[in-house]
DNA sequence: TCAAAAGTGTTCAAACTACACCCATGG
DNA sequence: CCATGGGTGTAGTTTGAACACTTTTGA
């Protein structure tokens, strides 16, 4: 609507009467994206009372991480188009919500140094260069391949026999992230996820 | 009210119409503590359809850091009565306080770690040892003092020649934080507060 | 004198950094 | 053969943890 007409938003509705937040979140990333079972995450709440050109809405922001390729997006009932973009790169939103991506994801940045949320976002077998290049392309920094490997060495990995395919490189070993193993260690104490 | 008649709550009140959450945040604090110019943090946003028996209610919590001797809580209209708690020693509350209490704690020990929090609950002028204790308290465990002033040798201090009075141990200097050296150097990137 | 906390130095282990090096694969 | 990324070891530095010790005040 004016004055954000053919601008991109981040996709959102509104929220029924009878309702949790997370279910709304659930619900409406299933409308625009055919999703299932995302972990959703809260991050922020904003409320100024002029921020909706047609009268008072409270935005309750959420972030999900999920695998691109595994995702059908398809446009809902108000939205003409869906289309997923690179985070650094997306230009003027409507509304305030550039505010809203850029402190959700701050949030996403701090969840992923504090808990294993990267997983999420790897396919279920993954090469530790993946899981560096993620975290390369999340902060924006380079990332020495040696440290890196050092640093993660805690982290309750499964080592498969697998290795990558089709690659014109010597081909890496595959890894699973021990999601049993990682419940078991955070419940016993003995450990802290931390990036 | 039922089933909550006589239990201890957060106080929180309804959002006007065209008020900002964070201007909301201010004014129900004000009514209930006379606290002016506090600053408030968002923490997170709960939404459950029957968390409330008169109906929906969604809470967004924010939480405050100030100095509880300037503090002259009055109870406020739906209030009979308003008292500090030690955050460690509070019972059942109504609705799902508990809930929101534990959560914006947690928000409250991460950002303690990631911002210079700390100093809005001191004193202009506090000593090392109270900014340890603030730390020892949240984080219910003990820190070495030698150990301890190594880390906070970073932080931007501004060192007094006072010292503590009315100590029967030997008095111990006092220190304020360094605000505008520590604007400075964050926009240097020089510096980023870690605990 | 003693109790209590202030304030500092030493030592050893763990973690981080930079860098060098060899390995396997496709072309 | 080369280019590309996989994968590991070493050396030097920084940080952290544990502990001991001296100093200054009031009582």
């Amino acid at each position: 609507m004016e004055p954000y007409l053919g601008a991109w938003a981040i996709p959102g509705d509104l929220v029924y009467p009878d309702e949790d937040l997370d279910e709304a979140g659930e619900r409406i990333l299933h409308d625009l994206t055919n999703l299932d079972s995302i972990t959703l995450h809260q991050s922020q709440t904003f409320g100024k009372p002029n921020r909706h050109p047609q009268g008072r809405v409270i935005t309750c922001a959420y972030f999900a991480l999920t695998q691109i390729d595994e995702v059908n997006a398809v446009a809902s009932s108000w939205a003409n188009e869906v289309k997923w973009m690179p985070v650094h790169e997306i230009g003027k939103l409507a509304f305030d919500h550039n505010q809203i991506l850029n402190s959700t994801f701050d949030t996403l940045k701090n969840k992923l140094t504090n808990e294993p949320l990267c997983f999420d976002l790897l396919p279920e077998k993954f090469t530790l260069h993946e899981l560096q290049q993620l975290y390369e392309y999340a902060f924006e920094s380079e990332l020495n391949k040696a440290n890196f490997r050092k640093k993660i060495k805690h982290i309750p990995l499964i080592s498969h026999d697998e290795k990558q395919t089709n690659v014109k490189h010597r081909p890496a070993k595959l890894f699973s992230f021990d999601h049993k193993r990682y419940i078991d260690l955070i419940k016993k104490g003995e450990y802290s996820f931390k990036m």
